[in-house]
Formats: structure tokens, sequence, C-alpha cells
DNA sequence: GAAGGGCTGAAAGTGATTTTCACTTTCACA
DNA sequence: TGTGAAAGTGAAAATCACTTTCAGCCCTTC
């Protein structure tokens, strides 16, 4: 389906979505760089089309948000398979990790606190390759 | 150890150390909520030593700090056993689960990617067994 | 072609957190 | 016990991410 007929989206947010896609998986967009970036195509684009579309295409499940601590903006990426990500303390980088807790360790944690989950966010902190040694 | 002699501690910091410890591990504070606490026991104290304080303990482990999606501030809790955490996203309770994904998958990954993990922040959301329903 | 809903940008508002600054307290050591 | 340096302090202002509001526009539907 790749970049499949979205006819109803406004195109302020299929642009949102296209720079979204365009960082690939992997880079994370805070608000900001994405008005920046959608500005640069769109002069004329408000801070708060972008943060609508952003929450809209949130909604339809297209990007995916992630906060991560140390970082005070929410980041944005396309949606993909589960994933748990990594934050270098030093240099701040965020990288994808290719992890997801077994769907058997959920169902049993949620039976036995009774409750239902829908997601989870796995983050990991520590030093990347290049800050490491 | 208990309450044992941490006689670097200024009294302040110490007293902010003792309101997130009373609170339980399991409760979260939020910095404004251990602004007011701290306030009541001794008028005259400033917002920002509250976060001053707060960043200390942290540097030295004594609390942990925990960003939940949905809520904006960060919030504070006594530091404890590795735990998940639980948001209920209809009623935005927020529970500890206690859940440390294996230090040998945390190994594997580390290898994997060549990074050096320091910690793990895991947190579910869905609703919790009195929304669940 | 008119009605109505969705979309829009600008600007103001909100609330958490950080910074600044001048003053006070604490501490190590002579 | 005195002394200087370093650390801690509170108030207020600044910053920053994000949200809300509002009046106008555009596009679809009838």
């Amino acid at each position: 389906m790749a970049s499949s007929v979205r006819p109803k989206l406004p195109k302020n947010y299929q642009l949102i979505y296209e720079i979204v896609q365009a960082s690939g998986i992997g880079r994370h967009l805070t608000p900001s760089e994405i008005f920046t970036k959608a500005h640069k195509r769109q002069p004329g684009i408000g801070f708060s089309t972008v943060y609508r579309g952003l929450e809209r295409l949130r909604e339809l499940g297209l990007i995916s948000e992630l906060y991560v601590p140390g970082v005070d903006a929410a980041t944005y990426e396309p949606s993909g398979p589960w994933h748990a990500h990594f934050r270098c303390s030093a240099c701040g980088a965020i990288e994808d990790v290719a992890y997801a807790i077994p769907p058997r360790t959920l169902k049993m944690l949620a039976l036995q606190h009774g409750f239902k989950i829908a997601s989870e966010r796995v983050t990991f902190e520590g030093r990347c390759a290049a800050c490491a040694f």
C-alpha cells in the first residue's frame, strides 16, 4: 500500500505526514523541527496546524509519539513495528532498538494486576557506541 | 540502614527526601505537590530549592524520576527495586508493576547494538482494573 | 449557488521548569 | 576561634512546549 491514497487527509496534514515519513523510522522529530520543515515547504503554515496534524495522524495510527526522559519535547516517528528506544545520556542521540516485551509476559502481567494493556513503552538509557568508551 | 545518617545533605534537601520517602513507593508526586508539602513544614522554602533538591537527590540515586506520557509534570518516587509502571488511560492512575527486563536480554541487546545500558524504563498503558470493564 | 462543516493561521494563554541574582549559611582549616 | 571560599537560599523573571480561541476561508453537499 505504500503511499496509498488517503483522500480524506487535508493537504497540510498530508504534508506533515510526509515530513515524518521522510525522516524515516529511527529519526525522531520534535514538533518544532516538524514545524520548521513544514514551514519551508509551505510558508504561512501555522504552529497550531502542525500540532493539530500530529494529533490527528497519531489518532489515525499513522505516526507515533514518543516521550523520552531528558528531552522535554515530545518526538514523533512513523508508525512501525513495536520497538524500544535507547537514549545516550552523553550525546543525547536516540536509537531504535528491536525489542518488544513478549506477549506472553504481557498477558501474565495483565492477569496478575487485573488491567488491560494497550501499549507498552520501553526506553533504555546509557551510552551509545560512540560515547561508550 | 533505614534513615541512616546522611551528614552531607543540606536540611532542605533532607526535608524533600523525607517527603518523597514518606509518600512511599507506588505513590508518585509531582514537584508542585512536593513543594506544597515542603512549604507546610518549612514555610518560606522556595520553588527553586525544591527543584534543585530533587535534581540533587536524583543524582545521588536516592529518588527516581518518572515521565509518564500524558502527564506533563515529572513525578518522583523513592528509589527502589526496578519496576515498571502502568498508567490507566481512562482514570490516569499510575500503578507500579513488578517487572524488569531480564538482565540476560539487556546484555544481549547491549551487545548487539554496542551500547551500555545504565537504566531501563518500562511503561504500560491501558485500562486499570476499575476502568477495564 | 447557498449552507454548513472542516480547516486554517495568528495570537494569547497556560503551566511546568529553569535561570538569575543578591544574600546567608556552612565548612575546612589555620 | 576567626576567616575566606564554596554551597545553599528564596523571589521573581524568563523560557519553553504546548493548547486554546477566534474569526475567516475553502470545499463539499445538496
